[in-house]
DNA sequence: ATCGGCCACAACCAGCGGTTGTACCTCTAG
DNA sequence: CTAGAGGTACAACCGCTGGTTGTGGCCGAT
């Protein structure tokens, strides 16, 4: 069974009008056409979606009940080309990680304005989203924070939108499994495991500085075997330990006992931009700007730190 | 540019395993099949897709972009397929007019329990409908009132799940455009025009005991040009007014300065009562019938009227 | 440098889905 | 009652879409 989006359109048309004819005429076929396209509608779905009459064809109750499907199927198909037409497209935005601040920005963002329509990317890094951003493949894009000594290209404009606290994430059996906070100092002497954060990235820099700023010990070292593997290894790991970004989404091992715990004095976080290029005249793109502007007012820097080569704010 | 199903599945499987030649061993082709749906996607829509490398292809931003809106597009039909499948397909409802009481209670339902799929369906009258609910066609129908002297058969059972109040509707000129409420008694003497009430059926037999019992002057004549049309005869007509239920949207005509006025002393009522089938084994109908038994339970009848043949709560 | 894995192009062919022509049904008007 | 209008279905025909097999080219790994 596999149903034909012209064939759907063809039986809307001939639901709206009632009658075959009048359908046919609408889409430039002969009648022939349109009866042949509805009885093999008919004949792949099982089950028979007019009742043909001396003037015309009415709906069954099977075809009232498949006209809304049809309806939205013809809608989505629809939003499905435009979201790659260029001009007029949906707004198109790369977020870091699925899962991160910047998703729920987005879904925050969603929330106030429905009617926006949104397509949501995520590129590899922050090099390929800028050269996304300059050649119009996408409009904006969510980035952590900007490489130190790295200047953005002058046609790329950026602001803080969120500050991401930073958590400490540990197996029931570590030594601060039981702490409700704990001060960054407090961690000197703690093994902290960040697989997968590759040299040369605005990451490793980021926590280049927080061991240089604070003596912490983290071992940046071996693949990222994804975030279930880093999950089971910490929770099993009374000496592991690792960092974790407030807002992120974590498909939570059952039993496991891991523990979130706040980091204070300071709280480090992780400073999220928005790119956008200067030029671009997307519509939705002043409107996300406006929210994110509004969202990042209430922003307090009180008690926080990051390194000192991150777009000010 | 018409999207055709089988691309998009294949868009999507190769998008999934990206590569080619895993996706046509998934959808029982040839590698050269995958290739040229791609291909032939990709120019329909003047997009390039996927990025081919040496050891497969990998979706480029547009391809991203397009991959929500193609899953979409699959599950979307999916459920048109299945509405009309026999066997576990949507709960299939029929309500007596798209913009009464019973699709307002559908939509509480639906509020209350997103995951049931649900299908409506509008009827002609009770007799389609029970015959609909006999042979299956549809699980449960929302109707007004039972016919006096004419009991449901053994098979169908029904309930009352809502009175929904009489308002008046008047335009600015009428009489009684300025009351806040009018009682029953009131009306005599006034000319109430219901044009479309269809003679031996259930609304004119209930229009018939309300005047029978309250002396009212009801106009049942007259051919039913849509409510549009009767709005704008209310509204220019100051010796007119005519019925409506409470919860009964309309497409307000701006600027005509239509009044509802609720009635009181006694309020007549539309009751409307669920029907379905005795052996009807759907899980969603027994939802149904538990969601409105507890929302019928707030009811009150105290002040109202309906006829007296009318199914007793 | 060669091999393996993957994608694209070419040639071919079956069948899907269109067209025209016609039959049949039903309601209505004379 | 009959004839005509308006509507749908069936039959025959045919072009083109979309599959197949065969083959070549590209890229990365050994």
């Amino acid at each position: 069974m596999d149903l034909d989006l012209d064939t759907v359109r063809t039986f809307v048309a001939a639901a709206d009008a009632g009658q075959f004819q009048e359908a046919a005429a609408e889409l430039a076929v002969t009648q022939q056409a349109v009866s042949k396209r509805i009885a093999a509608l008919e004949r792949n779905l099982g089950v028979r979606l007019f009742t043909r009459t001396a003037r015309g064809a009415e709906l069954t109750i099977d075809g009232q009940a498949f006209l809304p499907h049809a309806r939205e199927l013809l809608r989505v198909a629809e939003r499905a080309v435009t979201s790659v037409r260029t001009g007029r497209r949906p707004l198109r935005v790369d977020v870091i990680a699925s899962r991160g601040a910047a998703t729920g920005l987005m879904r925050g963002f969603h929330r106030v304005y429905p009617d926006i329509e949104l397509d949501v990317v995520m590129l590899f890094d922050i090099d390929t989203a800028v050269a996304a951003i300059r050649s119009g493949a996408i409009d904006a894009s969510f980035r952590a924070v900007a490489m130190p000594g790295r200047p953005l290209p002058e046609d790329i404009e950026s602001v803080r939108v969120l500050d991401e606290p930073l958590q400490l994430l540990t197996g029931p059996a570590h030594a601060l499994a039981g702490a409700r906070s704990v001060t960054v100092a407090q961690l000197a002497g703690h093994r902290i495991w960040m697989p997968g954060v590759v040299p040369g990235t605005e990451w490793a820099a980021y926590y280049d500085d927080l061991v240089a700023e604070f003596g912490l010990t983290i071992e940046a070292t071996g693949p990222n075997f994804g975030s279930d593997a880093l999950l089971d290894t910490v929770a099993d790991t009374p000496a592991l330990a690792t960092f974790m970004g407030e807002q992120m989404r974590l498909v939570w091992p059952a039993g496991h006992g891991l523990r979130r715990i706040p980091l204070t004095d300071p709280t480090p976080v992780y400073p999220h931009s928005l790119l956008w290029h200067r030029d671009n005249p997307h519509p939705a793109l002043a409107t996300l700007r406006a929210h994110l502007a509004a969202a990042a007012a209430g922003l307090d820097a009180a008690g926080t730190w990051t390194p000192n080569w991150v777009t000010p704010r």
